[in-house]
DNA sequence: TGCTAAGTTCGACTCAACTCGTACAAGCCT
DNA sequence: AGGCTTGTACGAGTTGAGTCGAACTTAGCA
């Protein structure tokens, strides 16, 4: 994966929300998300994948699927990106014709402190 | 779940061995612990109760299967603990007859930092 | 010797999740 | 209007995980 090397206390402050943004879709309370459904979202591959591109390759303050470069079929990724959102992981918003997610980084910093940055410091396994 | 009120530092601070115990069952190397096997682990309820069990109430260097008061079939905690074993959350030895667990601290700690102490930190919701 | 206790192994069942094709909806552009 | 693009909704097939009962193994002990 291709990474800036942005430093770890950039990745886990969270870009400030643009002005004129459309409403996030539905979505957990901060205070709803559960540590068992992150840690089920974050056991897939692909969804981590997702999450760490959000985190290390971020380019603007949402970004569509496309952005992502998956080779699957559509309907498989709108499946891993509403898991995410239904955990708490992401949150999403539509623009137009495109749905743009990022990492709620804040939420789950306030949660869970230090999994957004191990997640971020993590490499993961070649083989 | 009672707590004994052990600050996080000395959680995430793994007790040394006490000498001579018998051989750690199989389990993978530190190095080939994996992210997406350990979230997948931690995202079944009652396994993340027993990690936090032995991060939080810890007696003992190890402790077999019925100290942790579990209301469940044996061959359904041998399933659990075997996952937990698998994926190096936990270390097991044989004792006799019980098997006794312990939480590679030193292990995860190293590899992925931050994430016991955020374990060890959070509260799981009543409801 | 034989009982008991701790835990495994095996097989079966259920259920949730992943995968994907197809059909559809909703914007954007010419 | 018509076509293109982004993504959803639905349904089906498959796989893997959790759940448990029943039979077994092993160690300790009376």
């Amino acid at each position: 994966m291709p990474v800036t090397g942005r430093p770890v206390s950039e990745i886990v402050r969270e870009l400030p929300e643009p002005p004129g943004l459309p409403d996030p879709l539905p979505e957990p309370a901060a205070e709803d998300i559960r540590l068992e459904r992150v840690m089920a979202a974050l056991s897939d591959p692909l969804r981590l994948f997702i999450v760490r591109k959000l985190l290390l390759d971020r380019e603007e303050f949402d970004h569509p699927c496309g952005w992502f470069g998956l080779d699957r079929p559509k309907s498989s990724l709108t499946h891993h990106f509403r898991a995410l959102r239904d955990a708490g992981v992401i949150r999403q918003r539509q623009y137009g014709l495109e749905r743009r997610s990022h990492v709620r980084v804040n939420d789950l910093d306030a949660r869970f402190p230090g999994l957004v940055e191990m997640i971020a410091a993590w490499s993961p396994r070649e083989d």
